[in-house]
RNA sequence: GCCUGAGUGGUGGAAUUGGUAGACACGUCGGAUUCAAAAUCCGAUUUCGAAAGAAGUGACGGUUCAAGUCCGUCCUCAGGUACCA
């Protein structure tokens, strides 16, 4: 055996011997218990980042351990190849985005490769391959003929100059990034799934993600948002026309003092018709932001309509107004409000003049809105035959009344709103529908499809290449002219399925339901937490309609969710004569002094610039902090990459990249190696005799197997790799400091080291790989199992009880492991720490927590 | 704004069910080895204090024999907010 640790060499020559062998490579095995791992697949930007090596280590890890449990372990890879950064890429590099991404694809494959990840490489996919996409679209033709896809006006971000469409992402403070003009708002037809249709089930269906984060679960519980409320009709006064609003507070609506509607309502375009203040106000509301977070921040504006409404109670008549807070496309376009019971209402009457009328008052006083709304559920007053009603017996009350005069009924709200699919973009999958000479709208017919999206194109920076190609769109169906529709799907399509297509990945369909049925659900699913409610929720939904369609037979698509945190990095910056901040890449940073504690105090760069150093933040490219992964496994070796990625946090906290700290995971395999290779050099061992140990030897041994118990525990249930790999550490530096000398010491260093090996196999497995062998092991390390816990090992016959007096440490005493309370609290009355505060004192109580703790209270 | 998290030594973090706060590691300091350095090995390392001891887990308050952990109010940071993926 070597006596160097040669990374480089092991990890290349592990990799092929995988490759050679297609160690990772499985099929259905009704025999073998299946696991499914998977880990969400990346976008190819270019190259890997660190949050990509964070996310394929955890599933490696989970993988490797799963298959040493015994398990047929599916871990496939694939790309979300469609999307917006590749037709900037294509852009700005003067190519397609098809040959950018498969560049990058090749590229990023052989890092991972790198990296040593056990993927089942023969399920590739990538969803921007017809023979991808083409399932999708057939799909949607599904989902269309049962009624679950339309098409309704929706707004965009439009670009008056360069006349297109841009994503959030694009608008920078209001203009577009490209040219700074002022974004408009623009109503355009879209096509919508309509996952409200599930939006109970969605939500019912979360109780059965048991193995789900708490935090997740709540972000969807959310986002869903269940309400009940009255959904009611207000007259307008003196026209036969009406309007519904929906509210969750109908106790309050005695207290409704005017009603506002949307800019886009059609009766605030009626009202407008004589009202050029109105017409301008309008106007204004159409370029307004319509994100939810500038919304709630931007200003509360409103302008009068000159109509009233009658109030479906009262019959009083109520002002109606304009409000820029209001939206068409959401809810029914209008709000009751109730200046005295709710914050935004009660901030736009006080500034507009408009009645502030309280009618809800808390249980045990009177109401105060001097200074601001009451927000609270009470007892309603000011509110005629409501009067003395609390919140629930008003509701019913006044749900009652307005049902029975067919003002309004009660009804379930979901916060959820419709899926709109429709992208204006080039690079994604066409949506199949055709619009038909004789202006029928309807989807690509099977035979038909897939439509492909040209490749070879010439990106323009502006115009999506199959809408600028007029011809594109063109085509023949039931033997009329049809035109094509030229959106593509919403990216979030793709990997809404992707997992389900990895089970039967060149089916000659969809997906093939007894392969998937095999698999699925993915039994652990490993992605980013900003995934919680957008993905997360759209992966739900599709495996109900894969569901719905006889295509996989179970309810949810992943048993379990890990979440991992971001990756970060120390950022440094220096400000250039112009005043910029010119970010300075960390591996290009010498740092020149440290305080007393360690902390930077000066840094420089390469060219000799004073740094100023902003501490840890998001690996990002507007910081420079990005860590490149290659550069670090062509330094380190990806053992040690993997193994500080393991290392450093917990899965779920964000990790602070470090060097340092990475040399020290660094320094750990080479001891590793080193305490193997010392002990391989000392000749072959005898059998180990576990009655002949003598007291030390039994320790040891006993740290062994409590250590096997916890590292299963850490990375099967915990899932806390970091305290796993902190445990196998300490056994190390205990197995580095155990005496070599008998037969019964080599032969427990053996077994130690066998086991280790083992432990760590998950999270090194090149190393691991190479040392299984060294140790005179027959067979690759891959078809082995899981190192077993020897019960007899763990028993102790003494135990370690704290003492405390009144919660304070004081002593600590061991006792036999059997001893009774009463021989404990003797023992611990009788230590100097004890008897000095407890002395003078009257013993009032003494709590023992059996084989832990002793406290004395006293006083 | 709203929804969801997080905050513990110089640093990353540990403390699993309310029961020893700081495991493991990095850094720093000291020592060994070396002509010297790197590497490696050994030791110290929450703060204050000579010690005894006291204080200490973002802030303030509460529950409990016992609180990093539970409850209340607040602060800061992060993720999401429906066209970034």
């Amino acid at each position: 055996m070597q006596e160097q640790y040669t990374p480089s060499e092991i990890e290349a020559k592990v990799q092929q011997h995988w490759q050679d062998t297609k160690t990772f490579e499985v099929t259905e095995d009704a025999n073998k218990e299946k696991y499914y791992c998977l880990s969400m697949f990346p976008y190819p930007s270019g190259r890997l980042h660190m949050g990509h090596v964070r996310n394929y280590t955890i599933g490696d890890v989970v993988s490797r351990y799963q298959r040493l449990q015994g398990k047929n372990v599916l871990q496939p890879i694939g790309w979300d190849s469609f999307g917006l950064p590749a037709e900037n890429a294509a852009i700005k590099n003067k190519t397609a985005p098809a040959p950018w991404t498969y560049e990058n694809i090749d590229y990023m494959k052989n890092q991972l490769k790198m990296l040593g990840f056990g993927y089942d490489w023969s399920r590739e996919i990538a969803t921007c391959t017809p023979e991808y996409y083409r399932w999708e679209q057939w799909f949607f033709t599904k989902l269309y003929e049962k009624g679950l896809v339309y098409k309704k006006t929706s707004s965009v971000n439009w670009c008056p100059n360069d006349e297109t469409v841009l994503a959030n992402e694009q608008v920078i403070d209001g203009c577009c990034w490209r040219c700074d003009t002022t974004v408009e708002q623009k109503e355009i037809p879209q096509w919508f799934i309509k996952i409200t249709d599930y939006a109970e089930e969605l939500l019912n269906d979360i109780d059965k993600l048991e193995e789900w984060p708490e935090q997740v679960k709540t972000m969807q519980r959310n986002w869903i948002g269940r309400s009940e409320g009255i959904e009611m009709t207000f007259q307008v006064a003196g026209s036969d026309q009406s309007f519904d609003i929906y509210t969750t507070r109908p106790d309050t609506v005695m207290g409704v003092t005017y009603v506002a509607i949307a800019a886009a309502h059609p009766l605030a375009e009626q009202a407008a018709a004589n009202n050029p203040a109105l017409v301008e106000f309008i106007e204004e509301c159409k370029n307004a932001d319509t994100t939810e977070a500038a919304m709630a921040a931007m200003e509360k504006k409103g302008v009068a309509t000159g109509l009233n409404a009658i109030h479906p109670i009262t019959g009083k008549e109520v002002p109606i107004w304009v409000g820029n807070f209001v939206l068409m496309n959401y809810g029914t376009g209008a709000v009751m409000s109730v200046p005295a019971h709710d914050q935004r209402d009660y901030e736009f009457a006080k500034k507009y003049g408009l009645n502030i009328e309280a009618v809800v008052k808390p249980v045990d006083g009177d109401v105060d809105i001097s200074e601001e709304a009451y927000t609270e559920k009470g007892v309603l007053f000011n509110s005629g035959e409501f009067d003395g009603l609390d919140f629930q017996a008003a509701f019913d009350a006044i749900d009652a009344k307005l049902t029975a005069e067919g003002k309004g009924k009660r009804q379930v709200n979901f916060r959820l709103r419709d899926w709109g699919v429709s992208r204006q973009r080039y690079w994604g999958a066409p949506i199949p529908m055709v619009t038909l000479a004789d202006g029928t709208v309807m989807p690509t017919p099977e035979d038909q499809l897939p439509v492909i999206l040209p490749e070879d194109v010439v990106m323009d920076g502006i115009q999506s290449p199959i809408k600028s190609d007029k011809e594109w769109a063109k085509t023949t169906v039931n033997g009329q002219e049809a035109f094509r529709e030229t959106d593509t799907f919403d990216t979030f399509m793709e990997s809404s399925w992707y997992y389900a297509r990895y089970c039967s990945p060149d089916a000659d369909q969809m997906l093939d339901p007894a392969k998937a049925n095999y698999w699925l659900p993915v039994d652990q699913y490993i992605g980013g937490i900003e995934h919680a409610c957008m993905h997360l929720l759209y992966f739900r939904f599709f495996h109900k309609l894969l569901r719905d369609t006889g295509l996989v037979n179970s309810d949810e698509p992943a048993k379990r969710l890990l979440t991992q945190g971001m990756v970060l990095a120390d950022a440094y910056y220096y400000t250039n004569e112009k005043g910029a901040r010119i970010w300075v890449a960390p591996n290009d940073v010498t740092v020149l002094e440290t305080d007393a504690k360690g902390r930077t105090v000066k840094a420089v760069d390469s060219e000799g610039h004073e740094l100023v150093y902003t501490g840890m933040s998001k690996m990002s490219k507007s910081k420079n902090n990005g860590i490149d992964p290659q550069e670090m496994v062509d330094k380190y070796g990806a053992d040690t990459v993997r193994l500080f990625m393991m290392f450093a946090a917990p899965p779920e906290l964000t990790l602070e990249w470090q060097e340092s700290s990475v040399e020290g995971a660094h320094r750990f395999i080479k001891r590793l190696w080193k305490t193997a290779h010392d002990h391989i050099a000392t000749g072959p061992t005898a059998e180990l005799d576990v009655k002949s140990l003598n007291a030390a030897q039994k320790e040891l041994r006993r740290e062994l197997h409590k250590t096997i118990a916890k590292v299963g525990d850490d990375i099967e249930r915990r899932q806390m790799f970091n305290t796993a790999i902190a445990s196998i550490m300490e056994l190390m530096n205990r197995l580095q400091k155990a005496p070599t000398e008998t037969d019964q010491d080599k032969a427990l260093m053996q077994e130690a080291l066998n086991a280790v090996i083992r432990l760590l196999y998950p999270i090194i497995p090149h190393t691991c790989f190479v040392l299984w062998n060294e140790l005179g092991n027959q067979g690759a390390i891959e078809d082995v199992l899981w190192p077993e816990v020897d019960e007899s090992a763990l028993v102790e016959d003494s135990k370690l009880i704290i003492v405390q007096v009144n919660g304070k440490l004081r002593a600590k005493i061991t006792v036999a492991a059997d001893a009774s309370k009463e021989e404990v609290e003797a023992a611990g009355m009788a230590e100097d720490g004890v008897i000095k505060h407890t002395e003078g004192k009257e013993v009032r109580k003494v709590i023992y927590v059996p084989g832990k703790l002793l406290n004395i209270v006293a006083n």
